[in-house]
RNA sequence: GCGCUUGUAGCUCAAUUGGAUAGAGCGCAGCCCUGCGGAGGCUGAGGUCGCGGGUUCGAAUCCCGCCAAGCGCGCCA
């Protein structure tokens, strides 16, 4: 475990031991205690811990929280973790870490080095975390992307807090809408060849689709119009998506989103497990027919409907399929907890997707839906919908093209999922400079350099004595980069990964106050040493946060 | 009409999940280079937390009712 979570449990122990001597003294009224809760007092003065347990111990107690407070800190053991304890009305504890035990943490990021911030919270439990899983009838859009930078960093999250976690892009490559895909490259692809073909009614009308059929034309010649047409679109259905989600993979790796597994919708109908599923669900009595469609009992577990899963044309609906999908995960696949993350539009699927979990016999309690909301582009106040180029959609490589990978990230990153977003491209690309990306990255490159410089000297430090660390800038640094821990294990208890964003912005910010406050490389050789010792760990803690966003942490800018 | 999500500084967003004086970036008004990288540092102005009730020691956060915005409500995905 990392030293803040070490420091933050010790207060909590130390708090209960004084409660149970309390108790034991008759001092206290013996009644249950509640966990010890333990958070960060917005004014620094206060301390670097507090806890409101003697307010929520008053009514308990029948005793006022000051009082409780006062007893709790008279009977509170020492520890090096402390320096101070006290009593502030209406009745918190605060608690201030000891200089001894922040400097000591410097040489313990130091010894941690890449694995500083891991953390046993997953034990190796087996998680899936499915996202973007856009549709390869056309390029990702920029809504794709959020979702992508949010499973990404999530993933990398999680797997630094121990679960075992696999990635995963779920191709919908089976269906109505891949066959309506087909038609309408298949029609431009005749038309390409000066041959008379209609577009498909509602099919895919965008310039990509034209341009994916002069690709065909291109490789393939005249080749498929004299296939007959059944044969020949099969062939170009293929190609096509094949094709697509080559540009889709690439346009990830822009952003640097990589899958573990790239699952086929269409293996779970060759596999037989689609049918399968539908057989269980049969048995279990949640089919039931009806307008020669075989619809999901779904309004038997509360959904405000039933959905329907087998068209009356025999099709299965893409619900029918997701059903069949998460099946796999769970039971043949053998995960213990699958996230989901999808976009605004698919929310009214949230609540009959885990209705079919659990009438699966799954506890829907392992399926966790993440939805993120709209992404909103502005140019200049004013909202972007086509893209100036094609006239289609804006894509998320058009996006990633303007803006950059790594402000594309943080800005995605920097928000929560449910709360939708406004990108203004025009900001995103004047304030370059300015932008929290730069200012991040340039803390990172600032810590290179001196090092770099200090190298040059000749100057070593493996003997620094980090409790010479003693100024304020120096000390408000330490207690900063010991947060990161913490900070980990909100992100990944609540899914939430932007946190980080702000950690980082906080993390930069106090260093570079340092940078200014402190001259690292000075007469002092001591001082020299601690401080580069300081400089280390600072560049540790900046280049895991980046990593962990997915950020470039670069040596010079 | 029903469901989900959101409403916080001029703008874009946070708030450790019920805690003390609601914070950051941008923008705005100033100040700081005799420094290892100024892509930096420091200071200031700016808030009825959409509105109204309620719950309790304590509410931006929980409950109820309004108002507004986004997204759903298909034998599309």
């Amino acid at each position: 475990m990392s030293g803040i979570l070490e420091a933050r449990n010790r207060i909590a122990e130390l708090m209960a031991e004084a409660i149970k001597k309390a108790k034991e003294s008759g001092k206290l009224p013996d009644v249950n205690i509640p966990e010890v809760p333990l958070e960060h007092p917005q004014v620094p003065s206060y301390g670097d811990y507090a806890s409101s347990l003697p307010l929520r111990l008053g009514r308990l107690m029948r005793k006022s929280p000051v009082e409780i407070a006062e007893t709790i800190l008279f009977m509170l053991p020492t520890s090096p973790e402390i320096s101070k304890a006290s009593v502030a009305a209406p009745g918190f504890i605060n608690f201030t870490l000891s200089d001894e035990w922040l400097t000591g943490q410097v040489d313990s990021i130091i010894s941690d080095g890449d694995d500083y911030g891991r953390l046993q919270l997953g034990h190796g439990e087996k998680m899936q975390l499915e996202f973007v899983s856009g549709n390869p009838t056309g390029p990702l859009h920029v809504g794709h992307g959020r979702g992508a930078v949010l499973g990404s960093t999530l993933a990398e999250v999680l797997r630094l807090v121990g679960y075992d976690v696999k990635t995963e892009y779920y191709i919908n490559d089976a269906g109505s809408q891949i066959a309506n895909f087909g038609r309408s490259i298949y029609a431009r692809y005749c038309q390409t060849l000066g041959v008379d073909k209609e577009m498909p009614e509602g099919g895919y009308f965008g310039d990509y689709v034209k341009d994916l059929a002069r690709e065909i034309v291109a490789d393939e010649g005249r080749l498929l119009l004299s296939s007959p047409e059944e044969e020949a679109l099969a062939r170009i259905t293929e190609i096509a998506v094949r094709r697509m989600l080559d540009r889709i993979k690439s346009d990830l790796k822009l952003l640097g989103v990589e899958f573990d597994v790239w699952f086929s919708e269409s293996t779970l109908y060759s596999s037989g497990q689609f049918d399968n599923v539908m057989k269980i669900l049969g048995e279990k009595g949640y089919l039931i027919s009806r307008e020669g469609a075989i619809w999901f009992t779904s309004s038997s577990l509360g959904e405000d409907k039933d959905n329907v899963l087998i068209r009356s044309d025999g099709q299965p609906t893409y619900f029918a399929s997701d059903i069949a999908y998460h099946y796999n995960k769970f039971v043949e696949r053998g995960f213990d907890e699958v996230i989901d993350i999808w976009g605004a539009d698919h929310q009214g699927h949230v609540s009959r997707m885990k209705a079919a979990v659990a009438a699966l016999g799954i506890d829907p309690d392992r399926l966790t839906i993440i939805i993120t909301q709209m992404v909103t582009l502005y140019r200049n106040n004013e909202i972007v919908r086509l893209s100036k180029r094609t006239g289609d959609i804006i894509t998320l490589k058009e996006l990633i093209d303007e803006v950059g990978a790594d402000a594309c990230r943080l800005f995605f990153l920097s928000r929560a999922a449910d709360s939708q977003m406004d990108f203004d491209l025009e900001l995103a690309k004047e304030q370059s400079s300015e932008n929290p990306v730069y200012y991040i990255q340039y803390a990172h490159t600032r810590t290179c350099g001196v090092l770099r410089y200090a190298k040059g000297k000749g100057i070593t430090f493996d003997d620094g004595d980090t409790s010479l660390l003693t100024s304020e800038s120096e000390l408000d640094l330490i207690k900063k980069m010991v947060l990161l821990p913490e900070v980990i294990e909100a992100a990944a208890k609540t899914l939430e990964p932007h946190h980080l964003v702000y950690y980082a912005i906080d993390l930069a910010t106090v260093f570079h106050s340092f940078y200014k406050q402190c001259r690292i490389i000075s007469e002092d050789s001591k001082l020299t040493k601690a401080r580069l010792k300081l400089v280390t760990a600072a560049k540790i803690v900046l280049g895991k946060t980046l990593a962990l966003m997915g950020l470039n942490a670069p040596e010079t800018m």
